[in-house]
DNA sequence: TGTACATCAGTGAACGCGCGTTCACTGATGTAC
DNA sequence: TGTACATCAGTGAACGCGCGTTCACTGATGTAC
């Protein structure tokens, strides 16, 4: 029945019509993400599939290939998307000035709102896919926040940790970010402590522990605002 | 051709005769549990195929219900050994008196020696599969170990943490564990810091950074020490 | 404003694949007399 | 020691499913005159 062709569009494109094909493209190719989202959310990224998410949209398998090359292009864009929105949340707190507690409680909010982007970023890597993504530029923007934050708590003087030595001389990962070795060290307690704490919240691993999860990740950034002073 | 079936089955019990029947099926589980194990360890274990398994094994598909019910009783008993390998370490070690360094140690060797087995217990939940695995007697005992060395490192006296009030009555976790309220908040640190560290080496995170994970940890097994004592 | 043509979204059929799982059956192994 | 029977490992066929992806095609939309 070939009059049932179109109709999709038909029905999309009424809503907005400025720039014409271009338009429509960006919305289909947002909604299709919307859904791998709330797929990823309920089955986890390894369970991504673009025929279903096609169903989801009324639409059949096939169609999703005028938006997307193939599915690691789809997980591609997912990742970056993710990256994006931590860098922005991170910027919008960076702000109100440098605070270091209030970009890790900004880092838990945001990976409370949608667990399975955070461990699409940051957990186990997805099964079968290599990411080809210049995801670089997005993380270093998220570390330098970071880093823009410890090096804000610096004291006066600093007593060197253990680490320090080492973090003077192996500073690439910093870009050329002027932090002291000791906010470098906060910046990398920042990173996998609170990531410690959060990835093993958001694979449920504290249920059944009968314990404040929120006052151990607080306790957990008051730490981090000391690390490297010891 | 009925005339290669049972061909398997010569060979393997053609080594050991003692307990007929029973120990034949147990080479057989284990050698299946290899197979899963090399399987996860290379595409991870949502790509746990029971068919590809017996394909390995050089047998059919179907057999392999002989020995395991579904796919899911495989990986439960795969999470089961996991826990159970890394309480053994952990027993190993305490045998020598308690020490946290030692354990941490401990811990990352394990964790390196078989990265997927770690994730398969600490890492994203494998998608589709819900555990009724009975291990909350192992995961006690893995704490347990812990909660002895954290234990054995406390001060005389020991100035609360901020999280010190809530661990003192909420410490059900913990078991029936006679420790103080910071050495609780010192175990609690090991799990999670050490986790932290550990879950990004082996997701791979720290490629390219160009610093040593081995220092950054050793570090952090440093300030595990001293958790919960400012 | 109207018509001719190019562009592009979406379709259904198809290919080949692998999965988990059930089933009836064969043949080898262990056991009881 | 030899025979009869029960037990059990493993097979191949089959079911139904969903996946990623390619392809020729239809019909709607946008564009140029």
């Amino acid at each position: 029945m070939g009059g049932t062709r179109g109709r999709r569009r038909q029905a999309v494109a009424a809503a907005e019509t400025r720039p014409p094909r271009e338009r429509y493209r960006a919305q289909v190719r947002e909604e299709a993400k919307q859904h791998a989202r709330q797929q990823i959310a309920t089955a986890g990224a390894s369970a991504l599939s673009l025929n279903a998410i096609a169903k989801q949209m009324g639409m059949s398998g096939p169609a999703l290939y005028r938006y997307f090359a193939n599915r690691d292009e789809l997980i591609t864009e997912l990742i970056t998307d993710a990256y994006r929105s931590l860098a922005d949340t991170f910027r919008a707190r960076a702000e109100t000035g440098p605070d270091l507690a209030g970009l890790a409680h900004a880092l838990r909010d945001w990976a409370l709102a949608d667990p399975q982007r955070y461990l699409l970023i940051y957990g186990t890597p997805v099964p079968g896919y290599h990411a080809p993504a210049d995801t670089t530029r997005i993380t270093q923007e998220i570390m330098g926040h970071i880093l823009d934050a410890c090096a804000a708590g610096d004291p006066p003087a600093e007593p060197p940790s253990p680490l320090a030595a080492h973090l003077a001389d192996h500073r690439a990962w910093a870009g050329d970010h002027p932090a002291s070795p000791a906010a470098l060290r906060r910046a990398l307690a920042f990173w996998t402590r609170l990531h410690g704490v959060l990835s093993l919240e958001l694979a449920g691993h504290f249920t059944g522990m009968g314990l404040d999860v929120a006052e151990l990740y607080a306790d957990e950034v008051l730490a981090v605002g000391q690390a490297g002073l010891s």
